[in-house]
Formats: structure tokens, sequence, C-alpha cells
DNA sequence: ACCTGAACACCGTTCAAGT
DNA sequence: ACCTGAACACCGTTCAAGT
């Protein structure tokens, strides 16, 4: 075949459909031969358009964090920073847990990927428009990120979800005492997500006032 | 060869020398084959003492949450719930710096892991012992093992650190720059954790004090 | 019970060859 | 420039065979 007149593959359409399979079958089922073979092509074309697997996934992941809402953060609208920190983070667990399983990828390492640079970038710069100073204020926006993804990541429920498949009811009569146990871990998942963010900003918050009372240039 | 009369492998000897070989080399130098080489033996020989991989890598895993000190929740150590749950955060979060290459495996999924449990037990009971309601004292496990897991993966220090074998003096001239990045995003990581750390435990001490002026039973 | 070599069905990636 | 098949050096895991 060689090389068709019109591209069979753009970097866009690889990484939804990397993305499409992350989310239907989890990290393990992406092998670059069986994503090539979903988007009707073979393997080592992706390296016409990517260096390697993990360049692949690192862009999957950095789909994801394109879609945390940083509207609250919009200049005119005129929130509080508490309410719009916390506003962050719901949009930005909801954005991880509707895709778990690249969330291992997306919350680790360096921070190279552009739309996770823009959300820190957005978080850093409201901040300091709020008062804080620029080192606190680094300090936000990284202490942010380390809760939300940790609670993404580090939740039970996914454990059970995970072997779904192969819960069947056939040979599984226990499967309705899993399913509970994963909808308790779920529950237990979002109440300490909500009680941890509320004490993260409440905490913020008492050292916002003592930061306040002693500026140094303001 | 065959069986030897005295064993060659246990648990322990396979759970350590692969926690040696992913501290010193990464989760991706971790393969069934190279493992066995390394402790003189075949690759299926694993399968006598663990049914997969993932589990040798859960064991791994499991073997640093061990690690970590948790006196500071003994009864007769009269200290307050908030002390105690920032030295054990401080402590929790050496254990994992100490061996990052297993913290992505360490920060997911299920707590089916023996040692990870008793850690989360611990905190569970302090918390209850210390007038929180059974509820909230989950919610704050949970939650403080987000915050520690989260900030010991997020970190973007490992991006580079993860590369130093990389960075050859006579071929790389910036290396001096990567170094400072790191050194940088290390104390960046430290100190949202120590901010984050503390306004956690501000901010539930506020809570805190609303459950106890509106008590259920005691 | 515990180790072995052979084998199966895969991997990620490189590369020369095609258009 | 962009795709292909062939090839390289690997994988995790199973299994019959050995003691």
């Amino acid at each position: 075949m060689a090389r068709p007149r019109k591209p069979l593959l753009s970097r866009d359409r690889i990484v939804a459909t990397a993305g499409a399979l992350v989310d239907a079958e989890g990290l393990g089922a992406v092998s670059t031969r069986r994503l090539a073979a979903e988007l009707g092509v073979s393997g080592p074309s992706l390296y016409n358009h990517f260096r390697n697997k993990d360049e692949i996934l690192d862009a999957v992941a950095d789909s994801v964090s394109a879609q945390v809402d940083l509207s609250m953060f919009d200049e005119d609208d005129a929130r509080d920073w508490r309410t719009a920190l916390y506003d962050y983070a719901v949009s930005y667990r909801a954005a991880l847990t509707a895709h778990p399983h690249i969330v291992p990828v997306l919350a680790q390492g360096p921070g190279r990927r552009p739309a996770g640079l823009r959300v820190a970038d957005t978080v850093f710069g409201a901040m300091v428009r709020a008062g804080w100073p620029p080192a606190q204020a680094t300090h936000i926006g990284a202490l942010m990120r380390y809760f939300i993804t940790g609670s993404a990541l580090g939740s039970f429920a996914r454990g059970f979800v995970d072997d779904e498949t192969a819960y069947d009811p056939a040979d599984y009569p226990h499967l309705g005492q899993a399913h509970l146990l994963a909808e308790r871990q779920q529950r237990v998942d979002e109440g300490a997500f909500e009680t941890g963010l509320r004490a993260l900003i409440d905490g913020l918050a008492g050292q916002y006032e003592t930061v306040r009372a002693t500026p140094k240039s303001s």
C-alpha cells in the first residue's frame, strides 16, 4: 500500500482512539499493535506521528487535563478565591473520575504536558491576584493537585470496578456483595474528598489571614 | 537441576530483590526474566511463589507501607490527634520518597495489602479514640492517604531524577540547569506538602470543634 | 514441592523498501 | 511524507518433565 495521497493518521485521531481504548479496556489494553489495528493501520505507522508509546499516553492524559473547567478563575467573575478553588477541585476531580484508567499517567511525572501546565498557571495566576505571595501561590497549585490526583487514584472502588467483567453472575454468587463494597467505597471516596477539600480550603483561609495581616508590600 | 533439596527461593527473597531492583532501576526494569536472573534462577520459578508479576509488585509496595512509623498513635503516648496526624503524614511521605518508583503501584487500587490496611486501621482507630465519629474517622484516613500519595507521586522533581543517568556531563552542558530545576522543584514539593498538611490539619481542627460542640452520644 | 527448558502468544521499536 | 512487512530483542505465563 505504502503512502496514501491523503494521510490515514493524525496525532488527534491517534490520541482520540487511544483515549477511547484506555477508557473502555484500561491501560493494559493499549499496545502499539492493538491501537494501530483499531486505527486500521499497521503498528509502525504510529511512529510517524509520535516518538514512542509513552508520548501517546502522555497526549491522552493531557487531553483529559484539557477538559478541566477553569472558568471559575476568570477575572471578571468576581468570586472569592476560596469558592473558585473549591469549584476548580470539583471540576478537576470530575474530569479524572470520568477517565480513571489514565489517572496513573496523569498523576505522575514532570509537567511537560501543555494542558497540565495551563491548569497550573491559571491557578497560580488566580491565587496571586487574590493576594497570595507567589511562593504560597505555587504551593497552593501543587498541593491542590496532590490532593485531587491522589483522591482520583487512591480510590478503593476502582479495584472492584476493574474486575467487573470477571464477575460472571453464574459463577460468582457474591457479585452483589462486591458491588455493594464498591458502592460503599465510592461514597467513602466522595465523602473523604469533600471533607478534605473543605479542610484544605479552611486551613488555607487561616493562613491567608496571617499573610494579609503581615503584608510585605501592598 | 530440577528441585534442590533446599528451596532456592522464598517470597521474602523475591520481594527483597524485586524491591532493590525497583529502587535502583525503576519499575520498567522489573521483568520476570530479569528478576529471576538477579535471583540466580530461571523465569518460571517465580510462579511457584507468586501467582503473577503484579502480585510481586504488590508485595514490594506493601513492604514499603510496612516501613511507615505508626508509633505516634500509641495509646499511652498522650499526644493530641493533630500532632499525631502530622507526624504520621511526615513519616508516610518519607517512606514513599525513599522508594519513589514503587509509589504508582502503592498509590493505586484496592487495599488488599496487609500493611497498607494496617496503616488505615491504625489511623481510623486513633481518630475514633480522639473523639471523631466513625464516619469522619474513615474520611480522615482516606483523605490523608490521598494527599500523601498524591504528593509523593505528583512531584515534578522525579522527572529529572529519573533521567539522571542520561545526563552525561560530557554530552550535556545543561546538566547543571537540569539539576537546579530538580532541586528547585524538590523545594516546591516539600513546601507544598508542608503548607497543605498544615492547612488540612487546621481545617480538620475547625471541623472537630463543630463536631464536639454538637455531640450525639458522649 | 520446586526448579527447568521449551513453547505460545504477545510486546515496543527500527529499518529498508515502497509510493 | 507516510505507510508497509520483516526483523530484533524482548515480554508474561503455561506446562510437561525432572528430582
